[in-house]
DNA sequence: GTTAATATATCGACGCCTAAAATATCAAAA
DNA sequence: TTTTGATATTTTAGGCGTCGATATATTAAC
């Protein structure tokens, strides 16, 4: 019998964690990283000021951008499509937070921008939101976040190109 | 603090970039990353295959545990709520995917399992997939590759700790 | 100027996802 | 045994997200 040596009880996990290319792995593990932290991220805005992690990623978007932004802007930095941003926005018009202006230029478009409202209600969030973050890298040292940092620049750079831009 | 040498012309996209801590810079950075690859997966998925991410990934949680997985354990590991997938499930039943099978030893229990053409199909779409995500990390070297999987392993203790595990 | 091609945003249908409540079973204590 | 508490899953209600189709406005060709 060609008996491997530890093979014994954890097959399971053994297969589970060596089976696959190592790129797959690097890809998993990204993923649950992600997964973990946006879980995180969102249930403490939802427990802690009642909203959802995509009306506070819009928001966030448009606090950078005091300008304001068109519909398409939103859908392109926030990674979404643009009927999703319409059903956001929506929402967070509703609430008061957030005004559709019509875009003097381009009569197609609407300027979103933060209300006065949307702005100090978003500002106090993001005092918070930052803390939580800094405490879920607080476990890396300054050395391993900056490689980190980097190193996900390099990974944007080759997906980006394998993804057709 | 009390330097401010030039905040000249392009005050907003400085902004942008610098106006975050640190740690959250690099979180948007990870989570720009994730996106990134998971929509270009998801988008291929479905052409190329017309199954949805969620499906593939129960699938292929079950391929990895051939003795068949709890409707719970699904859940811790793809990092989702039991009612979802309670309605992932639904679906790859009534596609002849996946099997409910009724746990000898636990009344409240599902052990779900891969049907043979589940397990024929899942493998084909596992071979394309993992090529997508050869190419997409392809852009970085194996050193860079070794050391991402190594911080993101710091990053997952470091997370798993910050969020209560 | 009319036509055609392109761009901006919304809508409808459908599926994913969460949180909270409901249902059913198990396991252990009273 | 009966109760109590924990566990496993489903259900419900509501928000997020994609895709494909539509309406409207801009831009380019002719």
């Amino acid at each position: 019998m060609s008996k491997k040596p530890a093979a014994a009880a954890s097959d399971t996990e053994t297969r589970a964690t060596s089976e696959h290319a190592p790129d797959l792995r690097l890809w998993l593990r990204t993923l649950a990283c992600t997964n973990l932290i946006e879980n995180h991220i969102r249930s403490r805005l939802r427990a802690e000021f009642g909203i959802t992690l995509p009306r506070f990623d819009l928001m966030a978007q448009l606090e950078r951008s005091p300008q304001g932004l068109k519909m398409g802007e939103l859908s392109k930095r926030m990674m979404v499509t643009g009927g999703n941003v319409t059903g956001i926005t929506d929402q967070l018009v509703a609430e008061g937070l957030v005004v559709r202006e019509d875009s003097p230029k381009d009569r197609r478009a609407y300027i979103v921008k933060l209300t006065g409202e949307g702005r100090r209600s978003f500002r106090k969030m993001a005092e918070a939101h930052e803390t939580w973050i800094v405490e879920l890298f607080a476990g890396m040292d300054e050395k391993q976040r900056g490689q980190l940092y980097d190193l996900l620049a390099a990974l944007k750079r080759s997906a980006s190109k394998a993804a057709g831009k």
